[in-house]
DNA sequence: CAGGAATTCAAACGACGGTTTGAAAAATGG
DNA sequence: CCATTTTTCAAACCGTCGTTTGAATTCCTG
């Protein structure tokens, strides 16, 4: 009965591989549209690592699922603190400016956000219980930022208040591929999202601001 | 040569009934998740007969997103006179609800708004041409209720906004699965989307209210 | 440096995907 | 009613998918 509880290093590097090359897969294809085949490939090992590391391509994208969580509520929670030491409009401002990152280029937090748009339509057994489980401090990050404009709302209002400011940068996210082209017509370089977000920082603050009442 | 100009009825009703069945499941699995054996298992037709009628499976779909675009398109414009006859404030109330309705049941404009959401993480090539084309009528109608609080806007200003408005209905729409469930937890029933609808439509009026600068 | 466990590898397996085929069955038109 | 076209049908084809296999190789440890 040999314990063997030290990491074995070579393994580990063939682990990462794997995922950082599903990570990107996942993101760019979805699940269904990405295949072991695919991903071995890109991570150069052979095809039947993923079944030995993972237990199959349902485990690989677990793995991946978790890590995106955790990136992005790492990405969101890291600048909570400063954003309480902020007016609450620029607080809100810095909140939406944040959401739309994704909109420039393709980084670690664009590629977890994109994986997470796949899930939306048809969310996955495992994405539902993430989200059961480890959405709930985001979603309150955006709740406290609208509470701090409708002191006097219930829960319900608040909560809703929340998706709703989430939408708004969301829609903008989800169909970044549509906005250059017709009927829209939006360039996206970086003060063109600047501008945007502090235009939707803008409304945003309005919507809120004179509505006391539920 | 014989010219067949006439047409064949018998055939027109396994034609539609491929369509009904195939719009059904594209909305509920997407097209990578809809097999033809599925689609001629519901329409209780032959499998070769999709490969007669529409040239493969993906003739099939593109005929169900050009009947999806134009129940949309019709959904939406055949209200837009209605509109212009009342105030700003109301028009842009009655959107809101309007846009909010697949929250409700599963009725065909929901399965409509439910295969357009499948295209938006990774849109077909077929999708892209018809959004071109036939979306802008219905963009059209969003970016004339905001016109009406924004007289003053210049053209870029008008597009978000529009986008803008669509977006923060559709964050419901698009999450519907999510919303009942923790850590969100809003009950669904026919009240409870008016109120949502009226709140949303509360703020959107107050945001764009007193913003006339660009 | 053995010896055993952990890991890699090429190949194949079985299932399911969309499409094709060629003949049988209706439907059409003179 | 017959000749022709149109439509249906069962079966098979071919490719890709995720997974399994069993041997070869590498790694760790005593």
């Amino acid at each position: 009965m040999a314990m063997a509880r030290r990491m074995t290093r070579p393994s580990e590097v063939t682990r990462e591989r794997i995922i950082k090359a599903a990570e990107r897969l996942f993101a760019e294809s979805g699940y269904d549209g990405t295949s072991i085949r695919a991903i071995v490939a890109k991570a150069k090992v052979n095809q039947a690592a993923i079944n030995y590391h993972f237990e199959g391509k349902d485990g690989l994208y677990r793995e991946v699922l978790r890590a995106a969580f955790r990136g992005l509520t790492e990405h969101q929670l890291a600048h909570a603190e400063e954003l309480n030491s902020m007016s609450r409009e620029e607080a809100l401002a810095q909140f939406v400016r944040r959401q739309l990152q994704p909109l420039l280029g393709r980084d670690e937090y664009s590629r977890h956000m994109r994986i997470f748009n796949w899930e939306t339509v048809q969310p996955t057994a495992v994405f539902r219980s993430l989200v059961a489980e480890e959405a709930a401090p985001f979603l309150g990050l955006a709740a406290d930022l609208v509470h701090r404009f409708l002191p006097d709302a219930d829960q319900r209002t608040l909560t809703v208040a929340a998706v709703w400011l989430l939408g708004q940068c969301s829609v903008f996210v989800r169909n970044r591929e549509q906005l250059p082209q017709p009927p829209i017509g939006l360039v996206l370089d970086e003060p063109a999202v600047d501008w945007l977000a502090a235009t939707i920082g803008r409304w945003v603050i309005a919507g809120l601001q004179p509505a006391g009442r539920s």
